[in-house]
DNA sequence: GCCAATTAGGGGCATATGCCCATACTCTGG
DNA sequence: CCAGAGTATGGGCATATGCCCCTAATTGGC
């Protein structure tokens, strides 16, 4: 089978000859089987482009949210919420960040309930070196499925992120 | 902010005043984020309907294409392959299965290193119950975002997630 | 036929996520 | 001002994924 489905991979695909590399699954038609399967496959890619760095796909986002957040440090909450984490997951996640001084926590005078988190310097350099190969990963993956392509299902995939009609 | 994006998230909205409920990351173009975020959504939505099952979206990914082989039962590592998965990541998804009886190893007589995945009944029957909850889930998910958009959107996540040039 | 290179899995370890329950605060009605 | 309801996190537990290295088995070249 060649390298390009011309970005559609059509039901009938199912019932391709014996002997063919690929498999294809008996339920097609899933969403979120093939939604979850694309993001292991990106996230391989990016995090391997990013290893060099140190930092995963996931601690990336993070970082980059703190990085360049849109009305000063989040809390905890506010910070699940913009990454769609569940609040003890991102908890889990921050630890590694925090043993590695790149973020910190403070206790949020306005309510001593939650707590803000904040990046540190060492943070923000380690966001500066994974930056630059982050972008190669973004202009690897352009280049393969081509740049407008990818923008716009880029936008569709914020959008089902944040659409509150799955929540 | 309304509810509905109108699939769309440009970049500007970054720029939104304070005081919108919704939080944007600085970094709104990389596209293994949005395709994270998208997918943990998506997971959630899918892994609350079939919760009554027992199972979640990466065992009902895998019993379903155990359930529907294209050409027999498959070894771990076409298994691992067709789910985009790490082979030791498989291995692992796979115990809690096994441990409940609704899969089971085989010695490959062809190739003795490797070893056979198979369906049990009890295997067969949990996924026919899941299948039921997971097609409400499907529906819920195509009527919110249009069974042709919904369609698309899987057609090329697809692709992507079986797209050479990215591995 | 035999040994080197290759390949399939397993084990151990680390992060990624989510659920449930406990705890610490905050807020709202009396 | 206080009790009870509501909210922000933390801790514990289970699955989800991936990486690295080890062992068993297969295969290819001589």
């Amino acid at each position: 089978m060649p390298v390009s489905f011309a970005g559609v991979l059509p039901s009938f695909e199912r019932t391709r000859e014996p002997g063919a590399v690929m498999r294809v699954s008996g339920v097609p038609d899933c969403y979120v089987t093939s939604m979850r399967k694309a993001s292991r496959r990106l996230t391989q890619l990016y995090d391997e482009a990013m290893a060099p760095s140190g930092l995963r796909s996931t601690q990336f986002s993070i970082l980059a949210e703190l990085s360049e957040p849109t009305q000063g440090p989040p809390t905890m909450g506010e910070l699940a919420e913009v990454l769609v984490l569940d609040r003890s997951g991102l908890g889990h996640s921050l630890r590694p960040l925090e043993r590695e001084g790149l973020i910190e926590f403070e206790v949020n005078p306005d309510d001593r309930r939650s707590r803000i988190v904040v990046l540190t310097k060492a943070g923000r350099d380690r966001y500066r070196q994974a930056h630059e190969l982050w972008r190669s990963a973004q202009e690897r993956y352009r280049s393969a499925t081509g740049a407008a392509e990818a923008d716009e299902l880029r936008d569709r995939l914020q959008a089902i992120a944040h659409d509150d009609r799955l929540a």
